[in-house]
DNA sequence: CTACTTGCAAAAGGTTTGCAACCGG
DNA sequence: CCGGTTGCAAACCTTTTGCAAGTAG
């Protein structure tokens, strides 16, 4: 109990930190993103099934675009870079690595440790690096 | 003159070496892909304006995408991986690295030897690595 | 000839937009 | 109350599909 509110009063902060309005569906949303310490991979369509398979209240599409676009924006998730015609996006933000299956076109995490890199470019002028990532081509 | 004859039987003995009959339109396509040394970045549409602004017979957009798919396939192009909801290629089908800019959604190549890895996993249970990019974020 | 290709138009699928109604501070 | 948000439906854009007509070998 005690626990299930502090949980909401972090959701609602870290909305708040970012001049996000706490609103029902911002916390409805950001509790299935975020509730768990697992990471994962979805897509906008993924997440309305998810939100609404649980009972709760339908939220319109339109806002889920909006909301997932504004947590984007915040840092609180990163889009995934794919070759399908459709938005993937991580909760996991740090810095990680992938497989991309070009038959399949899935994307599979690699374990970061995985990966060393012992030479890395300068940012072009006026830009900064945030994060890296190895994307490893596979086939049969 | 001779320089062109080989040039178009070069692309004519490419398709045919894929299994693909060298018709009119993907020869057509094919020059303007390959008929110089430089590679680049395109889309569908950028592809068929191309095309179309030299004052060629104008080619199906139907089209286009069947043989911009098989030339893929083939191994004559690559799929970037993007967070836009629109296909795009890179000619250049050597692994090669990139910067992407979070806030124009830009891809810019990096120069190869600008990156070296010295850790690499192995493919998964049945499966090879084809190629690996590393993709760095930026931003302002 | 025959199988592979092309072109067209319609349909599909994901995302964006405009605007009125709603609600958090 | 006010300005930020939401919900809905229509609009938009890229990609896919079905099928009849065309063409390379």
């Amino acid at each position: 109990m005690t626990k299930f509110i502090n949980q909401k009063n972090d959701i609602i902060n870290k909305l708040r930190g970012s001049g996000l309005r706490p609103t029902k569906q911002r916390i409805l949303i950001a509790k299935n993103l975020f509730e768990n310490n697992r990471t994962f991979h979805f897509t906008i369509d993924s997440l309305n099934k998810k939100i609404s398979k649980k009972g709760n209240e339908k939220i319109s599409l339109a806002t889920i675009y909006n909301t997932v676009e504004a947590f984007t924006e915040a840092g609180y998730l990163k889009e995934i870079l794919t070759s399908k015609n459709k938005s993937y996006y991580d909760t996991n933000i740090k810095s990680h690595h992938h497989f991309y299956d070009e038959g399949t076109k899935e994307l599979t995490d690699i374990n970061y440790n995985q990966v060393k890199l012992s030479k890395v470019p300068m940012a072009p002028k006026g830009k900064k690096i945030k994060n890296l990532e190895v994307v490893i081509r596979i086939q049969k």
